[in-house]
DNA sequence: CACTTCGGCGCG
DNA sequence: AAAGCGCGCCGAAGTG
């Protein structure tokens, strides 16, 4: 193995040269045999991490040949990959902050959520939900989160205008403390131009009394989403540092060596591994106490597909 | 030649 | 006119 020379290794892994070589199996680095991101802790206005040089947050996945590609992320031998990720940790949050009592009562009993959604709207009971119902009631779950209107959901279904409204509407009679929720964190942004997670990390938004209608929408929708995805990414760095520290004292031979929002993945000897999972799983779980329960979903494979 | 901008697309 | 949040990387086209 070749030991490089500070200057010969940032230019191997410069930005520049990351471009010229286009492909990931030629940005191995040379001492350790790795590929190694970077994570960026200060960059996104919600507290999520990003992942740089190369981004592994946006590994394909949705697709056969997505999945085929995950194959090749594969651990050294004799260790495996557990991937852990949290189950609807945002709309969790949603019930957590809204303490709508429908949505919260879905977790506790802990519903399929989007059928339980579906059920509300379309007025039929949870083993009637038809896959279109639940298709569209996972749209509405959603993108409610991210502030959506009628019209957007009008063309995420493409369904007639009306109907996305009366989805909407039905939703919001079911549950009220959401639509109360979306109500009072605008008008709390409003009066203080912040919004903030569970642990009191602030987005400010400048532009949400703007005269521009345009852009006070579009800082009304990050009103909405922020404290959702903010609180998940302060749960997930609790979960992170608690699952470290015990690691660094009681395992050290499990390395956690990669984060995408809401998953965390592992590098184990196999023989550990399913104690690992459950230990790994019941910290995620255990990072925060909200009012519902918080789930995380850990499985074992032989690359990163297998594992999650 | 390096850099910027933009539209498109991958992920949660 | 735009109407769904948060990111990073790519190729094409333009700039200096």
């Amino acid at each position: 193995m070749k030991i490089l020379s500070p200057e010969e290794y940032i230019h191997l892994t410069s930005k520049q040269s990351l471009q010229q070589e286009g492909s990931l199996i030629r940005i191995e680095n040379p001492i350790t045999g790795r590929i190694h991101t970077s994570y960026q802790q200060a960059v996104t206005s919600t507290g999520r991490l990003s992942s740089t040089e190369p981004n592994l947050q946006n590994i394909p996945i949705k697709t056969a040949e997505g999945r085929r590609i995950r194959e090749a992320f594969v651990p050294e031998k004799g260790n495996v990959l557990i991937s852990a990720d949290y189950s609807q940790i945002e709309l969790r949050i949603m019930a957590h902050l809204s303490k709508d009592k429908n949505l919260t009562h879905a977790f506790n009993n802990n519903l399929d959520i989007h059928s339980a959604t579906a059920a509300e709207v379309f007025g039929v009971s949870l083993d009637e939900v038809t896959q279109d119902q639940r298709r569209s009631a996972k749209a509405i779950n959603f993108g409610l989160m991210y502030g959506m209107s009628a019209f957007g959901l009008t063309r995420q279904l493409d369904i007639p205008r009306a109907e996305a409204q009366k989805y909407l509407d039905t939703y919001f009679e079911r549950y009220t403390g959401v639509k109360e929720y979306m109500e009072n964190i605008k008008a709390k942004a409003k009066e203080d131009m912040y919004v903030e997670t569970i642990m009191g990390r602030r987005l400010y938004l400048n532009e949400i009394n703007a005269a521009n209608g345009l852009r006070r929408q579009a800082a009304e929708r990050a009103a909405i989403n922020a404290p959702l995805q903010g609180s998940a990414a302060d749960i997930i760095k609790k979960a992170m540092i608690d699952i470290n520290k015990f690691l660094n004292k009681e395992m050290p031979e499990v390395k956690m060596i990669m984060q995408v929002h809401d998953e965390l993945i592992f590098e184990t000897p196999k023989q550990s591994s399913e104690e690992v999972l459950q230990l790994v799983k019941k910290m995620m779980e255990e990072a925060v106490k909200l009012d519902i329960p918080l789930i995380a979903e850990a499985a074992i494979g032989e690359n990163w597909n297998e594992a999650h």
